[in-house]
DNA sequence: ATCTATTTATAAGA
DNA sequence: TTCTTATAAATAGAT
């Protein structure tokens, strides 16, 4: 695809065998983001350039992390130096990238950008700043909502205490009652109830 | 490429996504070997299928091969293959935790943050949304201040024109005429200055 | 790096 | 899966 047909062989021109390498990788890259997204497959691909650069993509899901580990561990003895620090280069060039974001979506570092990537920016940091409310609200309303279940539970296990001490108190008292006389009993029992009076407490 | 174009998200529907997986593994695998051979590149891949099916092309292995014998020693060149998987995984560290620390910015992955962590997130954020919207406005309102700017310079720049090729129109007026008798001269250069007539053109 | 004529990949339909 | 075909996308070669 291009202003000629090529034939599958290596291309000798040192130049523009480079220049078709790197256009062709970013295609390859892209074609395999492609892959994963549209039918949810798993791909990884490494690409090492004739010169030992590194190249590989970006997001490498877990569930073949050990096969690519087992790629790696087959050849690791053998790959040079230049692979290695390629490799290396790569990551750091994600770090500084992601460190980049960051910044950008602190505020910071934001006086090269331009409206555009400025409105960009800003949609998306609404867009989080939706979702993180929209959870912390869920988060809170669902703890009031323990608390206030919590504490009719709590209510109701003390209404629940109370008269079973108050039966207590009935049967205590009526033990007390055996050594008075009759007439006081049914005064000394509606005391009770009410609650202005303590019993006298038996021991026990 | 196709009948119509297609939104990157996944395939909904399962066998489309199936027929896609299938026509796009092909390609991909196609284009990985075409750049192997027209640009002397070691290309591994490995894709998984929604359905678990592995598909791989590795054509690194040939390559590490003849490197070995090649290593000469500067120090990196001492260096073990333990001491830069290290330091790989180190950065792949510092990649997650950016990456992490992203998606929550992006209000993504929130579901296990704590209402402390929401908050402080949210305050972050508001920070950002700030500070972008102020520069935004900065931004826009500066672009607006010399977009007006321009446009006075244009007026004024119009207004000289115009002045200008007044003062032209009156000068050949004037050529003109000297072939017209002296009791016409005033009013001819009257209505030239009201704009009402065209002067003669006399030709140079 | 950017452009554009061409080739190639592929989406949709059979 | 395979074929067809209209159209989207990649890219060879030039600038």
């Amino acid at each position: 695809m291009g202003r000629g047909k090529v034939q599958m062989k290596r291309i000798e021109n040192k130049t523009s065998r480079q220049v078709t390498f790197s256009k062709r990788k970013n295609g390859i890259l892209k074609k395999a983001y492609e892959l994963s997204v549209l039918c949810d497959a798993e791909v990884a691909i490494i690409i090492i350039s004739p010169s030992g650069r590194f190249y590989q993509m970006d997001r490498i899901i877990a569930r073949y992390r050990n096969q690519v580990g087992l790629l790696h561990s087959t050849h690791e003895q053998l790959r040079t130096v230049e692979s290695w620090k390629s490799e290396i280069e790569e990551l750091e060039k994600s770090v500084n990238i992601l460190e980049a974001r960051l910044r950008h979506f602190n505020g910071e570092d934001i006086s090269t950008l331009g409206v555009n990537e400025l409105k960009q920016l800003e949609r998306q940091l609404k867009i989080g700043v939706d979702r993180i409310r929209s959870k912390k609200s869920r988060v809170i309303s669902e703890q009031i909502k323990s608390l206030k279940r919590r504490g009719k539970d709590l209510q109701e296990e003390n209404l629940r205490l109370q008269q079973r001490v108050q039966l207590q108190e009935l049967h205590d008292a009526n033990l007390s009652l055996r050594n008075l006389g009759a007439d006081r009993r049914v005064e000394f029992q509606q005391s009770v109830l009410r609650g202005s009076e303590r019993p006298i407490n038996q021991g026990i």
